[in-house]
DNA sequence: CGCAGACATCGACGAGCGTCAATATCGACA
DNA sequence: TGTCGATATTGACGCTCGTCGATGTCTGCG
């Protein structure tokens, strides 16, 4: 489903207005949804380990021995990462390589500090 | 209880050496909490309530009309949230006056830029 | 074709979360 | 002292979440 996170960034990241108004509802809604997939050790853990993994990518069978879970868990989190848009699927033959989304954790990073800074 | 996300922050935010090695499993678990007590509408809406304040502070009866919601639960997320190390609480008189913690949101998106990013 | 392996889906269970009404606590004020 | 008002705590309810074992689906290979 891939929440967009179309909160209007101010013009720069850097020292805009501060809080002008507070965020509305729809809005603290998709930023919730996004966070909600973010906070889950397991899941901060497979998307550090995609991260980290040569090529940027990695298949479940990498996964499932560092986080020490069974297969069909992995494999849920990771379904829950990619419907968070924060992690691309490709299935090429038998394997399935997960990547993580280039800008997606820019964009929660910049939302946090454009909406809740003081 | 305040965590600390302690997590150690390169030198230079900017351009590290990207993703070297995973996130550790007590460094995910402290994050986690911290992102979980953001992972809430409501909770997402009193933050950006607080800080779009006059003078950055807020008290339980200003925040109850805005979020729709009783003030027992009300009271309830903001303690979450103090818990987190995300708002401080000074209580003056009877009022109870909540307010963002500087740095805090500023920790929690570099930790992801740093830890995660690709 | 038939088997083996990688991954996804399903159903179930226990734990935790968000919400409320009711109640308790505490400070201000007459 | 006694009452009022602002906030915190408690107990309960329904719902969601993380995890597992069992099973389904699909690909590559003999």
């Amino acid at each position: 489903m891939a929440t967009a996170l179309h909160t209007t960034v101010e013009a720069q990241a850097c020292c805009a207005p501060l809080v002008a108004a507070p965020i509305s509802a729809p809005d603290a809604d998709a930023l919730a949804r996004t966070l909600k997939a973010l906070a889950d050790p397991t899941r901060l853990r497979l998307l550090s380990l995609v991260a980290a993994h040569d090529g940027g990518e990695a298949c479940v069978c990498d996964l499932t021995d560092p986080v020490g879970l069974s297969q069909p868990t992995v494999s849920h989190h990771l379904k829950v990462l990619v419907d968070a848009g924060l992690l691309t699927r490709d299935k090429r033959g038998v394997w399935a390589y997960y990547a993580v989304v280039p800008g997606a954790l820019d964009s929660v990073a910049a939302v946090l500090d454009t909406q809740l800074r003081r």
